[in-house]
DNA sequence: AATGTACGCAACCGCCGGCCA
DNA sequence: ATGGCCGGCGGTTGCGTACAT
């Protein structure tokens, strides 16, 4: 099946975005909500295809979005979860509330990538940082690296150690200098429990992870020397299977203690 | 002051999956 | 089962601006 281009038809306006048709955008969806992209421009008489205005929408007039610079806690936290997630950039927007995908997207490739990449390596010069650059893929890049892990014993919480030389590598030492309660812990993890995980479809985020290998990630959370356990509330959800996304959000608390989530964390 | 270069950000493009007739 | 519509996503592009020469 072949589709038309989006903005086919003519007489629809391309590029920057004028503060009068943010006016008209954005009263029209404040009166009318959105539940037709595809209608809404036909609608409220502006010259723009719905995707072009779902995105001017989702990307910049919300009003729930969050401007100006990121905060160095949100910088962590980006790159805490990419090393999670990967380039899943919608499901990390998700994750820090009044950001977009698009903004985290642009922060990674002009600001954090080489921030890493310094880090990691001070003398590489950034065009040999870019050799290096990993080829996008659907898993997470350190998905490897968690596989490299042996066995797992319940134990303090600590990042998952990647071996591997790409760019990407310098996050999980970045994370692991953030968690310096942790930083010099032995970490083995149980590559049943990671292959599983990692194995899930990340198109299929309902898929449940059983609930004894989201035990063992519990038996993680118990880090004596901050004296953290995690408990998972029945009210929030967690009864006998979990999602995916909500692993990711318990790895995402245990990484960081931004506590995200803090109903999962209790101390 | 003029020109070249690097950088950041908004927007576009193409693809994919879900939904529905 | 099939085809079309639609929203969402990630990669990429291009413009504006800041900085360097």
């Amino acid at each position: 099946m072949v589709r038309a281009p989006c903005c086919e038809k003519m007489g629809l306006k391309k590029g920057p975005w004028t503060p009068e048709e943010d006016h008209v955008l954005v009263s029209y969806i404040q009166q009318y909500g959105h539940d037709n992209w595809r209608a809404l421009p036909k609608l409220s008489g502006l010259l723009r295809c719905g995707k072009s205005c779902r995105l001017r929408w989702m990307n910049y007039l919300r009003p729930d979005i969050k401007r100006g610079n990121f905060s160095r806690e949100e910088e962590e936290a980006i790159i805490n979860l990419h090393q999670m997630l990967g380039n899943r950039w919608s499901a990390i927007a998700a994750r820090l509330p009044g950001r977009t995908d698009n903004e985290i997207k642009n922060v990674w490739h002009t600001s954090l990538k080489k921030k890493l990449n310094l880090k990691q390596n001070p003398t590489r010069t950034e065009a040999q940082g870019q050799e290096h650059e990993p080829k996008p893929e659907s898993k997470p890049e350190n998905a490897s690296c968690y596989a490299k892990s042996e066995s797992f014993e319940y134990g303090p919480v600590s990042p998952p150690q990647c071996t591997t030389s790409n760019a990407d590598e310098t996050s999980s030492s970045t994370t692991s200098e953030n968690n310096n309660s942790s930083a010099n812990m032995d970490t083995n993890i149980d590559e049943s429990f990671w292959s599983e995980i990692l194995s899930s479809d990340r198109n299929t985020s309902n898929e449940t992870v059983s609930s004894s290998h989201f035990d063992q990630a519990i038996g993680f959370a118990e880090d004596p020397q901050v004296n953290t356990s995690v408990e998972l509330p029945m009210d929030y959800g967690f009864n006998g299977s979990y999602m995916y996304d909500d692993c990711m959000d318990f790895w995402y608390n245990v990484f960081t203690r931004a506590g995200e989530i803090p109903e999962l964390l209790e101390i």
